[in-house]
RNA sequence: GGUGGAGUGGCCGAGAGGCGAGGCAACGGACUGCAAAUCCGUCUACACGGGUUCAAAUCCCGUCUCCACCUCCA
């Protein structure tokens, strides 16, 4: 079975077939870094983990680049309203952002580049799109350059749109534009605006458009022509679209697949950034593992809406407990020789265009045959299980044991804690051990309750008992 | 106006012509001193109206509702 995956170009599910043998090249739209990061911006990032894990497992050798927008108006609005320099806004919310990653376990892409660290670049292809006849320095003396549309027949074919279709922006300045839809690759600067947000160029001091980063990039890190461009669905029109309109009017053939994660909404309503703080990953990880939010994130499929609440995410949680629950009994049950192979039917649910629901459904079903097994005593077998779902789990990102769900200062911190509170509640439970001994059941549920008053939950299980908050 | 997407059981969420995804909750049973955990079972759903078909949640036609993009956006 070969991997296939949905081509929003094409719009059909199709085999996945790399360019060059054995390898496989992804660019995905990060995010422009100017506030904390929330839970969907977030989705992208472990939809596109998931991606890469997947590949990576079936032998591609994977070159991921993930680029950093770390200058376009909004860095410069808001940082003036901080009033603090842009790169140091830029800057700060890149870091939160990587510590978002980091609590999800999203692992790092081969490379991150940050479009203010390649302006030489992304001025050598607006060059070319000039000389081809693509794009024109404004007439307006703006120091402005603009792709032009009309000159490139084919603008439009990503989301299969005319030119005379689209709604000119009426709030867009027309500026020296020839058509409104012409778009910006070179904004040339204004006395408004910061020194430090301005690099030289053939048309002034200016800094980059938005598309034309992503544009150069690619290309830089993974060639005129790659496999697979990845990103929100928001950004098929018009980043997506115009990246490919000047990359090919370059002379690039560019993404040959293109995927677009859906989106997360709150109460129906698109998750905006101006919708408040309490959806930030730092509020959310107040109440939820890393675990539990990226279980959340992966038990939808990636290109499926997902209307957010905290009741939701506590029933993942609840489930991906349940998960977690069997690898307490069993991990330590796995044979020496056991082979962390995954089920089939789960390979051929990821194959089919990363199918983590159905996915996530033969993990469960694994759980309860195992589960099943050590309630017969087969230990052997569960173990057999367990090391089938902590492989499910790994590919997938969610192994609880990963060390990226434990690397922080808080979780030693916790450690500390867990140890202390287990030598007060041994105690506790050592008395009621010898009250169920003497069979006086009512003074050992009242030690119970008293744990329990205490917010610890105390379970009886073969191996005696054992303790939860 | 143009371009896409969605409406599934109490809830979350898959599937995409036949054979009841999975999870959560609830209820019944097993186990347990009682619980918890676990296992077994029950709850038989696909917005609406037509049509095609031996067979439709799935295909076709129509209707309604909602969402996204066309402006910065994961």
């Amino acid at each position: 079975m070969t991997f296939r995956l949905y081509d929003t170009a094409t719009r059909e599910v199709r085999d996945f077939v790399p360019l060059e043998e054995g390898k496989a090249g992804l660019y995905v739209c990060g995010l422009t870094v100017q506030s904390e990061p929330h839970v969907g911006h977030v989705r992208s990032g472990v939809n596109f983990d998931v991606l890469q894990r997947w590949l990576r497992h079936l032998g591609y050798d994977v070159t991921f680049i993930r680029n950093i927008t770390d200058i376009d108006d909004k860095i410069l609005i808001k940082a003036a309203e901080q009033g603090r320099p842009w790169y140091n806004l830029a800057y700060d919310m890149h870091r939160e952002l990587d510590k978002a990653y980091a609590a999800l376990n999203v692992a790092p892409p081969t490379y991150e580049p940050a479009a203010t660290g390649h302006v030489p670049e992304m001025v050598e292809l607006i060059a070319t799109l000039i000389e081809k006849g693509h794009a024109y320095a404004a007439e307006d003396g703006s120091g402005d350059v603009y792709f032009d549309v009309r000159s490139w027949p084919q603008y439009g074919e990503l989301t299969r749109q005319g030119i005379d279709d689209m709604e000119a922006a009426e709030d867009a300045d027309p500026r020296g534009k020839r058509d409104p839809r012409d778009f910006a690759l070179w904004k040339g600067r204004k006395q408004s605006e910061p020194e430090t947000a301005s690099w030289p160029s053939p048309w002034g001091r200016g800094r980059p458009g938005w598309h034309i980063e992503c544009s150069a990039m690619a290309g830089k890190y993974l060639g005129e022509a790659f496999d697979i461009h990845g990103g929100g669905v928001d950004l098929r029109f018009p980043h997506h679209e115009n990246e490919q309109a000047q990359s090919r009017a370059a002379g690039h053939p560019f993404a040959s697949y293109w995927m677009h994660n859906a989106w997360i909404t709150t109460a129906g309503e698109k998750m905006s950034k101006s919708l408040g703080n309490s959806l930030t990953i730092p509020a959310v990880l107040q109440r939820f593992r890393g675990v539990e939010l990226r279980y959340y994130l992966v038990a939808a499929h990636y290109r499926s809406h997902v209307e957010f609440s905290f009741e939701a995410l506590e029933e993942a949680a609840v489930g991906f407990r349940r998960i977690e629950g069997f690898l307490d009994r069993a991990r330590d049950l796995v044979p020496a020789d056991a082979v962390r192979e995954l089920p089939e039917a789960f390979v051929e649910a990821m194959d089919d265009d990363l199918g983590t629901p159905a996915a996530t459904a033969v993990l469960f079903d694994c759980v309860r045959e195992g589960n099943r097994l050590l309630g017969q005593g087969a230990t052997e077998e569960a173990g057999r299980h367990a090391a089938a779902v902590v492989a499910m789990l790994d590919v997938l990102g969610l192994d609880p044991q990963d060390p990226a769900f434990a690397g922080s200062g808080a979780a030693a911190q916790d450690q500390k804690l867990t140890t202390a509170v287990d030598a007060l509640v041994r105690g506790l439970l050592d008395q009621r051990a010898q009250a169920r001994a003497a069979k006086d059941f009512a003074a050992a549920d009242a030690i119970r309750d008293q744990i329990k008053a205490a917010g610890i939950e105390v379970e009886d299980t073969p191996n005696g008992p054992k303790w939860t908050i």
